[in-house]
DNA sequence: GTCGGTTACATACACAACGTATGTCGTATA
DNA sequence: TATACGACATACGTTGTGTATGTAACCGAC
C-alpha cells in the first residue's frame, strides 16, 4: 500500500491529515459557518494557502471531513447489520449501531446538523445516497422483498425512514451526554414499534 | 383596528410589506444564503438602508417571512384538525392539511428547507415550538391521553413524528409539481400505517 | 404658517471571510 | 549541478453584512 513514500510525501500527507483533524474539531464545535479557514490553518501553524493547496474550497474541506466520518460510521452500521439472522433483525441491529454513532457528538453534529447546512439540503441528500440513505434503502428493499413488509413504495418509505433517523440523529447530537442513553433507548423502542405498523 | 392611520404610516407599512414580499420570493427561489439584502432592496427600488430600518438583521428579515408563513399554515392545520370527531381523526385531518401546505413551494422551501439552514437547527426547532412542532406535540398528547396510543414518551415521540413530517415536507418541497400528488398520497398512507404500530 | 422634533429612509464606511494570482523555497530528478 | 515541480506563504480583489451618519419629508404645537 504505502510503500516507497518519499520523506516529502510523508510530510505532505501529515499536513493534510492535520488540516482535516483541525477542521473536524472546529466544524464540530463551532459549526460550518462559525469556523474560518484562517483559524483552521492557524491551528496547525500554517496559513490559508495550505488549506487551498489541499482543498479547492471551504466546502470541499467540509466534504472531506464529512465523508471520512460517514464512511466509517456506515461501514460499522453495515457490519452490525450483517450479523442479523434475517432482514428484520439485520435492520434493527444496524439501527442500534447507528444510534450509537449519533451519540458521538462529532459525528452527530457534523453529519446530521451541519451537513445539510453546509452543503445545502439537496446536495446533502445526494451525498447521503452513498452512505446512510443508501444503506436505509437497501434495508427497506430487503425487508420488502423478503416479504416482511406489506407493499410499500421504496423511495418514499426510504425518505420517511431516513427522516426518522434524522430526528434521532439530531436529537442525540443536540442532547447532553447524560441524556443520551435514555433518548437512545426511547428512539430505538419507538422506531421498532412504528415499523410493526408496516409488518406483513 | 387600523383606524386613523396617517398617510405616512400607510406608506411605511407598504414598503415593509413590499420588503417582506420581495424577500419571500428571493428566499423561496434562491435560498437564504443565495439572496443578498442589496437585491431584496433593489427589487422594491430602495436601498439596504430601508431593509435595516425595518429589520434588525438579515436573520430577522428571514424570521419575519418564516413566521408569516408558519402562522398561516398552522392556523389552517389546526382548523382542519378541529373538524375531526375524535383525536385520531383530528390528527389525520391536520396531517392532510399539512401535506397540502407543503405542496406550496414557497412554504415548503422556506420553512422546511431554508428554515433550519438559516436559523440553525436548534433555533429552528425552538421557533417551531410555536408552530408545527407545538401542534404535533398537542396532537400526540391528545392521542396518548385519550387512550389511543400505547404509552409513549411525549418529547421523543413528538420529535420522531416531527421528523416524519420534515421528511414529507422536504420531499414535497423538492419535488416537481407533477410528482407532488402521488408523493403526497404515499406519505399520507405510510404515516397512517406507521402510526398503527403505536395504536393501543 | 412655521418651527422643532421625529420618522423613513439613503449614503458612506468599517470589517470579515472567501477565493485567486503570484511569489518563494526546498526537494527530487536528469 | 542545473532545472523543474511541488508545497506552501503572501498579497490582493471581491462580496456581503452591519453600523454610523446624513437628509428630506412629515407631524404636531404654538
Amino acid at each position: 500500500m504505502s510503500t516507497a513514500k518519499s520523506r516529502r510525501d510523508q510530510f505532505t500527507e501529515e499536513t493534510r491529515a492535520a488540516l482535516l483533524a483541525a477542521a473536524t474539531r472546529r466544524f464540530a464545535t463551532l459549526g460550518f459557518a462559525g469556523t474560518s479557514l484562517e483559524d483552521v490553518a492557524a491551528d496547525i501553524r500554517a496559513t490559508r494557502g495550505a488549506v487551498y493547496h489541499h482543498f479547492s474550497s471551504k466546502r470541499a474541506l467540509f466534504e472531506a471531513v464529512f465523508q471520512d466520518l460517514e464512511r466509517n460510521a456506515n461501514d460499522r452500521a453495515a457490519e452490525a447489520g450483517a450479523l442479523g439472522a434475517d432482514a428484520w433483525q439485520a435492520a434493527l441491529l444496524a439501527l442500534e449501531e447507528f444510534l450509537d454513532q449519533c451519540c458521538d457528538p462529532v459525528y452527530g453534529r457534523i453529519v446530521w446538523l451541519e451537513g445539510p447546512l453546509a452543503l445545502g439540503w439537496t446536495a446533502w441528500i445526494e451525498a447521503e445516497q452513498n452512505f446512510a440513505y443508501g444503506l436505509v434503502e437497501r434495508f427497506i428493499r430487503d425487508l420488502r422483498d423478503g416479504g416482511h413488509l406489506t407493499p410499500v413504495p421504496l423511495t418514499t418509505t426510504t425518505q420517511l425512514a431516513f427522516g426518522m433517523l434524522g430526528a434521532a440523529g439530531q436529537a442525540l447530537a443536540a442532547a447532553t451526554p447524560e441524556e443520551r442513553p435514555r433518548i437512545r433507548s426511547e428512539y430505538l423502542d419507538l422506531i421498532a414499534r412504528l415499523l410493526t405498523g408496516l409488518r406483513a
